[in-house]
DNA sequence: CGCATTTGACCAGCGC
DNA sequence: GCGCTGGTCAAATGCG
């Protein structure tokens, strides 16, 4: 630490000091001796040698108030280091607590938000967390807040051609700063837009092309957007005709383990029946934890979209049954909708 | 042969 | 107005 440094470096100086003043009575004898090469050869001896015995003495007494001095800052230096090792201690102490504080805040975040979570119906079973509209604010949020079994939900209006690009660079805000997070985690991100189209973004590990949602979908077109070398596949879902939900598959720039699901509008028939099998597994559905960028908009997003939102679900394998309805490209999908 | 996937073309919105 | 980008269409292709 700086301490230490600062220290050292004092040392240094009054070593330097010490052996200055050494130097400087060197000299002093030798400039006595070279006047003293005019005078008398025995005087001159006498005289020497008077000099030498005072010079002598006053380096005798030098010498031992600098071994004092030397004594009293090496005495400083033990108080400086004992001082520098309990400032130590505390900095590491401080620390500690740091991160133990760290480590409470999903706890903490839980507990404010125990109305969403009793409106989702999924007590005791749900880490649900609803964040300030603004993007910044959502920049800021400890990564820690995802939890540990690794599932988050978050809400979002949906961003269509009226809404500024603001809140388009917050959406994609939102899927770069998730990949911060846990990157096993599943992540989903739900759009409320009030009258428009409801969106759902789902990010989880998964090493087949798509997702086993439960649903049966039709690829329709592929393109490579822009800042991310994997491409983005449309599908449109084929249960029922007509049915004008859709979403965009995609790799995660950052983990490309990571598959990006984004869900868009409602589905016009009843579910599969490997999906409702799996929303009722909710219960016992690890961890979820909801991100809102808009409060208000929760409960008429839930009760116009309450169907979809209930069936979203994590696979369990002893639940899957939506077989019938998955495509070939779907088989190994890991979890449902 | 029918269905799903691929892929290039087209269109609309947005920013400069 | 033009270029860029995202989203969609539809013909071509592949596969069971």
């Amino acid at each position: 630490m700086g301490i230490d440094l600062s220290l050292k470096l004092e040392a240094e100086e009054k070593e330097k000091d010490i052996e200055g003043s050494k130097q400087s009575c060197e000299k002093k004898d030798e400039e006595e001796e070279g006047d003293a090469s005019d005078d008398e050869d025995e005087r001159m001896v006498i005289k020497e040698g008077e000099i030498h015995n005072s010079c002598l003495g006053s380096r005798t007494r030098k010498e031992e108030n600098e071994r004092q001095e030397l004594l009293k800052l090496q005495i400083q230096m033990e108080h400086v280091k004992e001082e520098n090792t309990r400032l130590r201690k505390l900095v590491e102490k401080t620390l500690q607590d740091y991160r133990h504080l760290e480590m409470k805040f999903p706890v903490i975040d839980q507990t404010n938000m125990i109305d969403l979570e009793t409106f989702l119906g999924a007590k005791g079973k749900w880490c649900v967390d609803i964040t300030s509209k603004a993007p910044k604010r959502r920049a800021e949020r400890s990564p820690s807040v995802v939890g540990e079994l690794g599932l988050s939900l978050s809400l979002q209006k949906k961003l269509k051609h009226e809404e500024s690009k603001e809140a388009d660079q917050s959406h994609q805000q939102r899927y770069n700063s998730s990949s911060t997070l846990d990157t096993n985690a599943p992540r989903v991100i739900l759009s409320s837009p009030g009258n428009r189209k409801a969106r759902v973004s789902v990010r989880a590990r998964c090493e087949t092309a798509t997702m086993n949602d439960g649903c049966q979908w039709r690829k329709y077109g592929q393109k490579t957007a822009k800042g991310n070398p994997c491409p983005r596949a449309y599908y449109r879902c084929t249960v029922a005709l007509g049915c004008p939900v859709r979403k965009q598959v995609q790799r995660c720039l950052e983990d490309m383990s990571i598959l990006i699901t984004t869900y868009e509008g409602t589905h016009n028939h009843p579910l599969p029946v490997g999906a409702t099998a799996m929303a009722s597994t909710a219960s016992t559905s690890p961890f979820l934890l909801l991100d809102s960028s808009d409060n208000l908009s929760h409960s008429s997003y839930f009760q116009q979209n309450n169907r979809s939102i209930r069936s979203l679900n994590f696979d369990d394998p002893s639940s899957r049954g939506g077989g019938d309805h998955v495509s070939s490209s779907q088989k190994q999908l890991n979890w449902m909708m």
